[in-house]
DNA sequence: TTGAAAGCGCTAACAT
DNA sequence: ATGTTAGCGCTTTCAA
């Protein structure tokens, strides 16, 4: 900086203001211009170390994981927020804190590098508590619920996945759908049983709990499903996530009866390697990872700097994004997407 | 800092010296002790951007993986590589570089933060082209390979995986053991197919090519597979991954027959995932992703402060690490876990 | 053995 | 409209 300001005869100050485009009535624009060119010829790279000594704000984002970057799940979400955050010119520093026990620690070390704001994320969308350590800072919650619902969260659309899973399934003429679902107690969970049980009841079709088993990803599952196949003999799946919609598959290779023909089977694409594996054979409600790790950047940037995000152009996405003002907790709409397992 | 030279009545000087343990012999034991003391009680953090921006080094490590981060490959990796970084006292910055378009401009901006070096990670084992903007940095490589064999890199015992995979097959009993292989040109599927035809030879068992199917992870590798068990009625697998293994259980349960009785299936544990839903029943050579991650950095560091890492304690891990001055690249050794798969 | 002082690169209040 | 000056928190000569 202070080369450029030597080559334009003006003093440092004069730069600063220039290069951050604070210069407006402030700076006679031909001594602006000027100051850039000179910038730009000596390939001038502000250093965003020295000026977050001076400003407090360093641009980085703290993103908090548990288990998201290490674990199959959400890998577009990183992506997403990746995305954004070098879009809004922030770095993104990302944590995966595998028990509890760390996760003070590392979210102390982040804050030391004087990170400017958080991400927390959570693998599947449950009631979240967040840490004490986070409260005082900017933050939002990403495929987690706020059990306050204070805090800002970017979340998908659980009771329409289920509905749209279901409704997919009666479509297609199935009588007997089942759900293959998770036992643990997830938002995720809860939300997509209630899209599967209003999704059958606008199609006249009773609610039969025997169609329904929640499984963990385990041994247990595959008896489970096995049980379901010979006891109840669905003709329609709605799978909490493709690890579960193996089990079909199993049982249904196991039984000479082929997805697609016989039965149809419907999974939320949550682990991709499964959803690659089984393709063309599975259909899958897709996750809006890449969009909610975008959007809760985005969102947390707006909060940051006190500014709206409105101008900002939104990437490809599968789906429309909410306005970045939308009320908390915000859903994302998710996409059915049509491959070849519904006859 | 002032706070602390206050209360101590030193000068902040002192208090430098000693809170950086550079106090020996310059320091007399007793202040020192006391501004320790002080230090402690005040919660004193010191703050990493200032020492930076003071002696241009800033503990801050980056980690460019290309889609490691968002694909179910090679998650303990990361986790891996924020532990030693955080036992090391550095900070971890994850990148994941889409395409090969967004990589430069992230690492360019990942400089700008100063970062005081890179590693460089791909997704399976292969020849690595590294780019030129890393060239001047301390570097190492993670799962990948250097063209030119001078960049210090951690990488799987490749051959010994395929060696020791398919001897355990050998000695179940298997007298016709197929490999179900990668179809792109991998270091890991090369050394891997050398390490299956060694076993096979030293069991005094045929190669016969026949029995081998490199396969892609889509729509044709099901065929490919079933062609397989039709043609060559094999009764051992070695898998390439987990991905792949699945192919064998579908065919296997298409035709009745079951895996650990009539067939006998070890692979490689690449996506976690898999090997968790197929669990207990596949057998798994599991890479060691965690130890590779933070090796890795430990190596990185050493390049860094110029100091061996002999002292250091390595985490629990599946194997021992070889020292840390080895031969580069430096293979780790993978561990083979038993499961029921094979009879 | 310790302290005073300069300065890392930048920003922001205050002068001009 | 521009320059001067004083730091941000820390490290590091250099002098005492």
């Amino acid at each position: 900086m202070k080369e450029i300001a030597n080559k334009a005869g003006v003093s440092v100050s004069t730069v600063s203001l220039v290069l951050n485009g604070r210069d407006e009535g402030r700076v006679k624009s031909k001594i602006a211009d000027n100051v850039r060119a000179i910038a730009t010829k000596l390939g001038y790279q502000s250093n965003p170390l020295a000026s977050s000594l001076r400003t407090g704000r360093t641009h980085i984002l703290g993103f908090i994981s548990e288990e998201v970057a290490t674990t199959p799940y959400a890998g577009g979400m990183i992506l997403g927020a990746q995305t954004a955050a070098s879009q809004f010119g922030y770095m993104l520093i990302t944590v995966s804190t595998d028990g509890e026990n760390s996760e003070s620690e590392e979210i102390a070390a982040l804050k030391r590098y004087g990170t400017d704001g958080f991400l927390y994320a959570k693998m599947s969308n449950r009631i979240t508590h967040v840490p004490s350590s986070l409260a005082k800072t900017p933050l939002v919650l990403v495929d987690a619920t706020d059990s306050l619902g204070k805090i800002p969260s970017v979340e998908p659309d659980e009771f329409q996945i289920g509905y749209d899973a279901t409704t997919r399934l009666v479509k297609a003429g199935c009588a007997r759908i089942a759900y293959v679902g998770c036992l643990e107690p997830l938002i995720a969970q809860d939300d997509r049983l209630e899209g599967y049980q209003a999704a059958l009841r606008d199609a006249g079709l009773d609610y039969d709990d025997h169609l329904v088993v929640n499984v963990l990803n385990n041994g247990p599952a595959l008896t489970a499903v096995s049980d379901l196949f010979d006891a109840e003999h669905p003709d329609g799946f709605f799978c909490f996530n493709d690890a579960r919609a193996w089990y079909v598959y199993e049982c249904a290779a196991r039984r000479g009866l082929t997805v697609g023909k016989d039965i149809s089977v419907v999974g939320v694409d949550n682990h991709r390697v499964f959803a690659e594996t089984l393709e063309p054979m599975l259909t899958t409600v897709e996750l809006p990872h890449f969009e909610m790790g975008y959007w809760a950047v985005a969102k947390l940037v707006s909060i940051i700097e006190g500014r709206s995000m409105d101008d900002v152009s939104w990437p490809a996405t599968t789906a429309p994004l909410p306005p970045i003002d939308a009320p908390i907790p915000a859903k994302i709409h998710c996409t059915l997407i049509e491959k070849a397992s519904v006859k």
